[in-house]
DNA sequence: ACAAATTTTGAAAGGCTTTCAAACAGGAGG
DNA sequence: CCTCCTGTTTGAAAGCCTTTCAAAATTTGT
């Protein structure tokens, strides 16, 4: 990191948060369709202009906000996989952390709303398939330790029905819970 | 169905097609983000507004896009499921239908789309979960044959995984291709 | 063939993102 | 203390977009 960066982020650093913060409170009020930057310059009381250099774009917005989301809870995710609980215990713990938390979360309209972006946006690919790795990792570690073996399929799988899951209850389909899919996850673990 | 409505589908059951056809080709191209009605207008030497009247919206349009395909998807779905195969080719005929054919399936993409918007427009909440239960319903029909016994809580986690499994493969996942996405599949049958 | 109803057009309104030149700081070196 | 110099912020412009609407064109029922 040069001199320059150095400067540059001591001095955003206060701001960058608040603006994401803002922007995250209006996804979770209006969803993210109706984040504009224009709006986000009016609750700010700066400009469109500004925030799109600063991000770049819009997408580039976007993507810093999720990173913003992710490491946070990347960072919650490693106090649960260090602590001394039980395996299975441990894995409940990453899924509450990985589902939703509500119809409408805006972690989650983040990432929904990557997918469709991901094939055209290399910046997007590479972004989103570091998140991913991350919480892959995580799985593979605990799977190993709870079921042994080679794990590598079996964790894919697991976070194949949770991004699966996680999309019904981010849409708030009926008859699917936080506790179905606690059931579901723990349905593919080996027998006994 | 009221003789005006008749009246208008008879005149407009051609050219809706065309214009569904090409909105359906540009996503293919481009993805979805650069779906404009002004584009779609251009290329079919009509209007934006026409469109927009036509559809009543943009969302309209997608939504008849996504109905539209769906429709066409689910009959192919009742030839499988009335064959004779058996009831495990069955579900890997249904498998080959449901899941992408190809990264950035314009079919996914709206169904990608649709989901963070289904919590604020109770218009595509509707439509969203009427096609899902299509596709429910068959699984369902389809497992009672193959494991028997209750079956609900089964298909709909077969159906979250799939969901999952078609959200990598459309965005190109690297270490996920069809053939994996039918194992992880068989893997949620009772084992034997 | 006429009248009524529907479809299509083209332009206007209002919003959006992005770009850009110009105004504005704030620190380094004299 | 003053002056550059570099990086930030502004505000307006350009160029898209969707939606609306009145007027024109076309189709249908009689």
């Amino acid at each position: 990191m040069t001199s320059q960066e150095l400067r540059r982020n001591r001095r955003l650093e206060r701001p960058r948060e608040r603006v994401l913060q803002e922007a995250w409170d209006l996804m979770a009020e209006k969803g993210l369709a109706d984040l504009s930057l224009s709006e986000l310059g009016r609750r700010l009381e700066t400009s469109a202009g500004h925030l799109s250099y600063y991000f770049g774009s819009k997408n580039g917005l976007l993507l810093e906000l999720l990173r913003w989301s992710e490491d946070d809870l990347i960072a919650q995710l490693n106090v649960v996989l260090d602590s001394d609980d039980p395996a299975l215990e441990r894995l409940r713990g990453l899924c509450e952390l990985f589902f939703p938390r509500a119809v409408g979360d805006p972690r989650w309209l983040l990432w929904v709303e990557l997918w469709p972006r991901v094939m055209h946006e290399p910046a997007l690919q590479e972004a989103h398939f570091a998140l991913d790795e991350a919480w892959r990792e995580a799985m593979v570690r605990l799977l190993e330790e709870l079921v042994g073996g080679d794990v590598e399929q079996l964790s894919r799988r697991m976070l194949a029905l949770m991004d699966g899951l996680s999309v019904a209850l981010l849409t708030g389909e009926p008859g699917v819970t936080q506790a179905d899919a606690w059931e579901h996850v723990q349905a593919l673990l080996p027998s006994r």
